[in-house]
DNA sequence: AATGAATGAGCTTTCATTCAT
DNA sequence: AATGAATGAAAGCTCATTCAT
């Protein structure tokens, strides 16, 4: 890939992610290729059509959220460390669109499976807190998974959002 | 307002908002119209444009909550308990489609009256349940009032979802 | 069907048709709909898309072919008459179009089934010619409508056209 | 010309020949490049436009027609065997596109000159048939050459379609 | 000289909204 | 008052053509 090809890829996904948060995801094609300085001709060259567009931005999270959440696991001193470190970088990265953006189903196997795979993940940092006694036995890795995605997935959170603070008490089991 | 016009004009509710759910914010007038037995025209009669449709709903919606939250304000035993079942009733109202439906921002006056006399509700059951000691003081009522919203209006909650169970222990101030 | 629609569907199918001999098949929907001195939108309430006002377009001669190949065998004196007849009216048709435009192969099952009876009744009339000796037996009555087809389905084709006598001259069997 | 831009210009004429009867004449310019195993930038250096592409495939039949039927005439022992024998060299040329590939009327004038200069050979060939006898003369030679197109440029044609014999056939003056 | 990325006009199609019946 | 046909702006997408690498 030449270089300014690249370049201008970043471009556009970088700009769709803003215009997405901005205005929504009823963004059109035109408004992202201008916003990124292209043309649509140029957007559609290395995206061949809007759902493709979609599921790179969610796929690239979910890439960047494994990575994390690997690099987590094997470092922090517990569980429940590594889920709160998790739970971090969920807010900072533009997770929120993979959600808020497709009401399309986004259905492309890839995705999927990156999916799985970062639910994987987290679940076995669920599982290592729940052993460690740090969080509570009466959810499943999956279920808290799930919340985890409800809490985190939402255009406009930051973090330290009291949310979160509360999500995680209401996860915690703290010693009698 | 004739019986038959008002007969219409439920029927068209009730159509949008189980289209709205089952397809998505994306349902056309003229669906809407269609599976409401009913032509365009007559949707137009009823509500001059989509928007004030959108705001009919959410606002149906949320007199529906501020009439339950009244109601259980004036019997719940306590603060927390007129908590709790405020959030019962709001995951049992289309009040997720409030969100969901409107990636438009509907700012009608109204409705921001009728969310604000809802939020009030809501900061007061949080208040009592601050005062009573069940509910934890480091959170403003209008903070706990958002997180509710949060946890509330997703397309897809039922009651029981453990996630409000979660929500709820973190919230609550145990005794020691 | 309201009587305006009725004559906005003719409006358009003739406006089609005109353009296509025109301009080329190329002529695009927006000038289809303009020079039927209605909106796009009025266009596509009637024909869905694009191929489905060419598919209407084919069907159309298709009928009139049928109709007045069945009204031509019942009352020609001759089979070779009836032949001539057919070949006569297939100029007179838009049928040029039907090949013309299509690039898109227009498969629609019931322009098939349209085709089939009428070649049906165009190999009736030879069958019966062949039988009387007015036409050459060393050809099929598929093929003879399949000849038939290249040379009227030519836009520009007008009735008296020299090819059709030269080729009627070659399909005659005449006595010695 | 160098050798590779020669091989080039032959690549690509051959592609487009190849594409437009296999796809149809909407085959866009990248797949032409592609299917030549080069790059638009490339056809795009041999050929300024789509136009002039289709040009000169045009150009390109016309000239062997020409060719061809220069060599037939000098040779064939009859005006009739010189006419038998072009038509059979038509079939062969991928003439067809001439007509097929060109909706967009192709006014070139070296085009125009060319095919002047086939049909004046072609007329030639007609004229000597009618005076020996052996073609009817009621037709001018530029009829004759009319007809011929017609029946010659069509995607799909093969040597010994039917379609020629009785066109031949109904030109033939047979002896009483 | 060859490549293929970028461009944008233009095409098909959708849908909120208006208006004749 | 109800209907659904008509409208046209705007969206998604394609492709001939240009131009940087």
């Amino acid at each position: 890939m030449r270089s300014d090809a690249r370049r201008n890829r970043d471009l556009i996904l970088g700009a769709a992610v803003d215009l997405f948060i901005e205005r929504g995801p009823a963004a059109s094609m035109e408004e992202i290729a201008r916003s990124a300085g292209l043309g649509v001709g140029t957007l559609y060259r290395h995206f061949p059509d809007r759902q493709s567009l979609l599921e790179e931005i969610a796929a690239d999270s979910l890439r960047r959220l494994y990575d994390y959440a690997q690099a987590r696991l094997d470092t922090a001193p517990s569980g429940w460390d590594a889920f709160v470190g998790i739970i971090e970088q969920c807010v900072a990265l533009p997770l929120a669109l993979t959600k808020a953006v497709s009401e399309t189903p986004l259905d492309k196997p890839e995705l999927d499976a990156l999916a799985e795979r970062s639910d994987a993940l987290i679940a076995e940092a669920v599982t290592r807190a729940q052993k460690q006694g740090d969080l509570r036995r009466d959810l499943s890795p999956a279920q808290v998974a799930d919340m985890l995605s409800v809490i985190v997935c939402r255009p406009g959170i930051r973090p330290g959002d009291p949310l979160i603070t509360v999500f995680l008490d209401g996860l915690r089991l703290r010693p009698a």
